[in-house]
DNA sequence: GCAAGGTC
């Protein structure tokens, strides 16, 4: 018997579909698996949830109270089974048994390779003859997996050495810093109650931290601009200068030798404006939470739930680029029979070309719907959640009828009047189509047209205004802008930064308000001390350092050992710049803490 | 009780 494995069900089930004619599905230990023939056999596909393995360390050693928490850079984590799948090692315990090839169908980057890797080990345990193969396919299509079938290969061992070392390093650092924290202010801490580090999650704090600090160390600055109507023939337009002004005396001196003048520069040019890429998880995560006001975490949990309804696509994807093998024609003839089919009927009718973006992550495409639905479809479907599932559906949809329409037409428009001493200008935008912002309002840009004049015309300003204005601090960080950063700085995957965020409100670091990320007494307080006294340990920077690190076992065949000793080196160097202050480290804490006790009690 | 990464 053939038994095939991949990283999830729809996977293990899109694979007999594809290599069997037909396929029977069955529930062992609660874990679907499908059987059907293949290449004259009796196959079997399962997919697992993920990974199966994990590492920790050992029992003894995960007594915080009785281990000083540097022992642990000492220590080397085990590799173990992880509890929340066990229902799967044992489905793949039993089809292993019996299995005399075993292809190993986990999704093709390193992650998968690590699975991959656990998964052999489990079969191994069980079946020591069975014959392994690894497949790999850019996509879950009839050709790439028939493809990847026909040439199968060996698990690389570099991809799995530098997913391993990751989840030791992370482990080790996460933990001994964890410790450090928690056990510097217990006293003062609830029950249950920790102060956690981690390689991702504090540098987003470090990120949301410095932003609020800048804008209360913000000093505002007055300053003033002038401001005029400006009559040019029968036209009336308001125009102001570029200049401004550090004292009122000099803006008020300016201003009034403003009297009459003449137009130097009035154009008016036609601009596209181009429809949005095809969509990954990130940008979906921030479009939802400004234009829908639903937050990162809860995005990501109604796609997902929206996918296994068959509803969208898979959620997790860095793509952004259709691949050719989607049939796009054929989706929008699926929405027809949904609320948003008069719009698909229309692009079928007068045509459409997608949009296309730069990333293509190899495994999956950019999320797009697989079926057309109405609001009360949706409601009935998703019951409580049908508001939030509906919102995220709507968004899903409308994006993608968006890369396939037409840009918005407008038209650029200024102004500009010579007054002698200084000019002054309007800028404007009139729409001359649509485009896709029909399918797509939230990219709507707004109306303010200017009068059609011409250069040379003459002007005359009345109405002119010195207005004092202050210079402002930087906004508050919003979680579509922390998302953007985290991108930038590579803190996290596709499919993890919306936890990082969400880790920081758990422990209480951080608040999320109306999409904006509000730093609480005890997340300033932490960041504050670590920007003080180990600041590798929460500048953004310090994720992407260890991931090109970890890439070099990949790359140059660093020996995991030696890089895993590098590092804990690295970071025990900052772990006695903790501990040496520590004192002022656990004043700075208790002072966040009791005040947010007192808060509470209040 | 620690992390980050898969997926549910």
């Amino acid at each position: 018997m053939k038994l095939i494995v991949a990283e999830k069900r729809s996977v293990a089930q899109s694979i007999a579909k594809f290599l069997g004619r037909s396929y029977k599905s069955q529930k062992l230990y609660g874990v679907s698996v499908y059987r059907f023939n293949y290449g004259g056999g009796e196959a079997v596909a399962i997919g697992l949830s993920g990974h199966i393995m994990d590492f920790d360390f050992a029992a003894r050693q995960n007594v915080w109270t009785w281990l000083p928490p540097e022992e642990l850079f000492n220590a080397t984590p085990i590799l173990v089974l992880r509890g929340e799948t066990l229902k799967y090692v044992k489905a793949l315990k039993s089809l292993a048994t019996k299995a005399d090839e075993v292809y190993l169908a986990l999704d093709a980057d390193v992650e998968g390779e690590a699975i991959a890797y656990e998964t052999a080990l489990v079969v191994k345990m069980v079946n020591p003859r069975a014959r392994l193969y690894r497949v790999r396919f850019n996509a879950v299509t009839y050709k790439e997996i028939v493809s990847a079938f026909q040439k199968p290969t060996y698990i690389d061992l570099k991809k799995v050495e530098k997913v391993f070392t990751r989840m030791q390093v992370d482990l080790t650092l996460g933990a001994v810093f964890t410790r450090f924290l928690t056990l510097t202010v217990r006293n003062s801490l609830n029950k249950g109650q920790f102060l956690s580090y981690g390689p991702c999650q504090t540098p987003v704090l470090g990120i949301v931290v410095t932003r609020e600090l800048q804008r209360r160390n913000f000093k505002p600055e007055k300053y003033y601009v002038i401001k005029a109507v400006v009559e040019i023939g029968s036209s009336k337009v308001e125009m102001s200068a570029d200049a401004k002004f550090k004292t009122k005396g000099e803006a008020e001196a300016i201003a009034a030798t403003i009297k009459r003048g003449v137009v130097k520069i009035a154009v008016y040019k036609p601009h596209y404006v181009e429809p949005p890429e095809p969509l990954e998880t990130v940008e979906l995560e921030r479009r939802a939470s400004r234009w829908l006001g639903i937050n990162s975490k809860k995005t990501l949990d109604i796609a997902e739930e929206l996918y296994r309804a068959g509803y969208i696509s898979y959620p997790r994807t860095e793509t952004t680029i259709y691949p050719p093998t989607l049939d796009l024609k054929e989706v929008l003839e699926e929405l027809t029979a949904g609320e948003h089919g008069p719009y698909a009927l229309e692009l079928l009718r007068k045509g459409f070309k997608p949009t296309r973006g730069d990333s293509d992550d190899g495994a999956h495409p950019p999320i797009y719907p697989t079926k057309g639905a109405t609001r009360a479809e949706i409601f009935k479907v998703f019951g409580k959640a049908g508001g939030h599932a509906w919102a995220v559906y709507d968004l899903v949809v409308r994006h993608f009828l968006a890369t396939l329409s037409p840009p918005a037409l407008v038209e650029k428009q200024k102004i500009v009047v010579s007054f002698g001493k200084i000019e002054l200008s309007a800028e404007g935008q009139r729409t001359i189509d649509e485009g896709y912002w029909r399918i797509y309002p939230w990219e709507r840009q707004p109306e303010k047209p200017l009068p059609r004049v011409a250069p040379g015309e003459p002007a005359r300003a009345v109405e002119i205004r010195v207005v004092e204005r202050e210079t402002e601090p930087p906004p508050q960080m919003t979680e579509s802008e922390l998302l953007a950063l985290m991108k930038k700085y590579g803190i996290g995957t596709d499919a993890t930064m919306q936890d990082h965020i969400y880790t920081n409100i758990k422990r209480g670091y951080v608040k999320l308000v109306k999409g904006k990320c509000i730093p609480t007494a005890l997340g300033i307080s932490l960041a504050t001390s670590l920007f003080q006294y180990a600041p590798e340990l929460i500048e953004p920077t310090v994720r992407a350092k260890i991931e090109k690190s970890l890439n070099s076992i990949v790359k140059d065949g660093v020996s995991p050992a030696k890089l895993i000793a590098e590092i804990k080196l690295e970071f025990s160097k900052y772990y006695q710049n903790l501990k040496a202050k520590r004192e002022e480290i656990k004043k700075a804490l208790e002072t966040a803490l009791y005040s947010i006790q007192q808060q509470s009690r209040g």
